[in-house]
DNA sequence: TAGATTGTTAATCGATTAACAATC
DNA sequence: TAGATTGTTAATCGATTAACAATC
């Protein structure tokens, strides 16, 4: 399995999971909480909550357990949900729309600043509080406003034919709908993909095979 | 890591990929393939990808390779792409919307027989060419038409309370893109789980450790 | 036949689980 | 101190990779 810094990519993907279960701990007021516990929640082995949190360092106390706030800000910051990396969605479709509408970036560490399509009849619409922008306008847009991560709900080709000028332009980080294949090309990119439709496959199998 | 009838789901998982390359290849009227060259492809080792195939049965020959059409069959197959499932989506807000317009449904073994919705300024609008009808028709409509799919594009608590209702009027499958976690009450209906919130949270971690 | 490539077994690697000493 | 629970090492389990005999 990848690696991002030494820790393998099982953890880390354990860690939003982490983060929401303490979230809703920290709104019912819960002070601490035992692996045990975690575990009985989450439905993982404490032993393995013990051991992806001391990836980290020790957030724990021997006979105590851990203290929730601060287990909270530690995973927060490990999220790096702190900083806000400045974002652009590239694609308006129905897709775009709904991922735009439906996140709430800032608190996952993300601020959106604009929204490309290259289709005509989009252009000088908007979407939320965006300006749909033409593509063509890409190159003067990241000049001037540095975003790092893009946001793609555009066809596999369209990502094909954008990623070098994008990765060229400052963007390190990629959302990535597309079915474009970012890590054999540029394997210094950070890239978290969703494949729908694989999704859907792989629900086709469980169905059938139940 | 979880199993469905003896093959775990890292080989399972892996085949909406190969299935994609193989469509491609088809396309471009490639008659054989060996591993090796797939594996080119795909990024993947030769060795793995026989693996994988084997799972369910010796599809190549040897010296030769595999027939490209026959192993897309093959796939398609296993993956139960050609008896469709008859499907439902519950929540026609943004996200669902573009679920249901950006998927192409009966290309991937569903068939999208009904929409529904729990907020009454929804309900009579259509969308794409469905009628959004109110959640309480559910019953109803289920013993009626009988769906053995649901697409969950509502929020964790409506997953929660819908859940169990669902799996009694004979849902099995679900799409969910609720954070409701289902493998705690329900082990035995087929999940195939959509966290977008953990993705995102994911990407910003790998961008703040590249 | 010779060359190629599979199917399959064995070896390696990594991730999860168990155990327990350290310590609060 | 006694009880609880972590941090961490060791054992197990599963997935990936390598090797090679079978065979087209």
């Amino acid at each position: 399995m990848e690696k991002n810094n030494g820790v393998s990519m099982s953890v880390v993907r354990r860690l939003p999971r982490y983060y929401r279960f303490l979230e809703s701990l920290l709104r019912q007021g819960t002070k601490r909480i035992s692996s045990h516990e975690l575990s009985d929640m989450l439905g993982l082995t404490a032993s393995q909550i013990r051991q992806d949190f001391n990836c980290f360092g020790g957030f724990g106390q021997q006979g105590y357990g851990y203290n929730v706030e601060m287990l909270y800000q530690a995973i927060s910051g490990i999220l790096g949900l702190h900083s806000l990396q400045k974002t652009i969605l590239i694609g308006a479709g129905n897709l775009g729309r709904a991922i735009l509408s439906y996140t709430n970036f800032k608190s996952k560490g993300f601020e959106l600043i604009g929204v490309f399509d290259n289709a005509s009849k989009l252009i000088g619409h908007t979407v939320g509080s965006y300006d749909i922008l033409h593509t063509d306008q890409l190159h003067s847009f990241c000049n001037k406003h540095h975003p790092t991560v893009a946001i793609l709900c555009i066809p596999q080709v369209s990502a094909e034919q954008l990623a070098p000028d994008l990765i060229a332009l400052g963007i390190k980080g990629f959302w990535n709908f597309s079915h474009f294949d970012f890590s054999r090309n540029f394997p210094d990119v950070a890239v978290e993909n969703v494949h729908l439709s694989d999704h859907l496959m792989t629900l086709s199998y469980k169905v059938n095979h139940l």
